[in-house]
DNA sequence: GTCTATATCGAGATAGAC
DNA sequence: GTCTATCTCGATATAGAC
């Protein structure tokens, strides 16, 4: 095993990919950049660029990573919700606050209109991977199968809002910790799986 | 009434407020630039700067308006909901995302952290009223009143949700226009607030 | 009140040394 | 495989002419 001579020798490409969440996390997709990917590293701005050809191709293997890591999160989350296939799905949401939370990589990461002509089959496999454990979830909790794809909008749509609005600073009311915004989040989607298709009506619906 | 020897004399400002509004709306906060909006114009980058000192200050009177807007178009979408408190409420996830669809101006504008340290009296006033409007529908609407506050985070998330999901590209599957997708949010909050603070319980609190 | 011109900066990306 | 050096570009912001 050679001596290190400089710092990351062979497993620079790696390092990336994980400096890039860190960034994301602390930074958010608005000041992501090749060269504060690097300079995180100590290495030179050019460095990247022997591993990745360029700043779409380093975000793409974030994407890939992370649609590999959220779908992992998911799937245990589902796990520990126990049987109860509405129950499974309305985890989805925490699962996915506390992951974007961490990482800084949700679906506008995963799915960045940047990466749109991005050829890479690694990538499609996982964001392909990580739609269908959704869309099983959401099959198992449905009460239709056409309803699937929307009843999964409408859990990702809850999660990713609580998320973003956290990571805005909107929640800075000292109180509120990622779990607590992970646990309305659930909330909220087990409240609208519940109900789903048919939201309550206006009126009469429930009792009071 | 003086002729216009150049373009906007006169009126840049009012006009650089409704370009920022409008590149947001087609690229976001993220492509946001003081440059582009001049350029939109067809006035010189350095025109801007006889009007607001610094981006801040022109992402802080875009802001302002928003402010204002936003709360207007929710009264009005609160008013057309009728008398039902937690229709009305529910109202206000719609009525978000129609019109961040339309301007590209959320929260994430409105109380962006780029504008935190930025002392406007104006801008305060408009978030506060929009705020006051928000606790004020949740209040009557909530169960009790220190509901309120989570009551208008939830209503927000889940118009944040359904509205940056949108933007990113999401829905595109052809079917999806705004006022759908605006739909769904109401009705996913029409749902969250008729259970509220209590979700429905993984099972046995409602019928199948 | 707007222009042209310019200074500074950060970021993407490449060439060539080591 | 990483470095230094460099090019280009777009953005923020300022100075001074008109």
């Amino acid at each position: 095993m050679p001596a290190k001579r400089s710092y990351h020798h062979g497993e620079l490409r790696a390092a990336l990919i994980q400096a890039s969440f860190d960034l994301l996390a602390e930074s958010g997709l608005q000041r992501f950049s090749v060269a504060a990917v690097a300079r995180r590293l100590a290495v030179s701005t050019a460095a990247p660029y022997r591993h990745f050809p360029d700043r779409a191709h380093l975000l793409g293997a974030v994407s890939t990573t992370a649609a590999h890591d959220l779908r992992a999160a998911i799937a245990e989350a589902a796990g520990a919700a126990g049987e109860n296939p509405a129950e499974r799905l309305a985890a989805v949401a925490g699962a996915y606050v506390r992951y974007v939370t961490r990482t800084g990589a949700g679906f506008h990461v995963i799915f960045a209109a940047e990466l749109y002509q991005l050829h890479d089959e690694a990538r499609r496999e996982q964001t392909s991977a990580l739609m269908t454990t959704l869309i099983d979830l959401a099959t198992a909790a449905g009460r239709a199968y056409r309803e699937a794809v929307p009843l999964v909008e409408a859990t990702i749509a809850i999660g990713h809002g609580y998320a973003s609005l956290y990571a805005d600073g909107f929640f800075a009311r000292k109180d509120a910790t990622v779990d607590e915004i992970a646990n309305r989040a659930v909330d909220a989607a087990r409240t609208l799986i519940s109900d789903w298709p048919r939201p309550g009506a206006p009126a009469g619906r429930r009792p009071a």
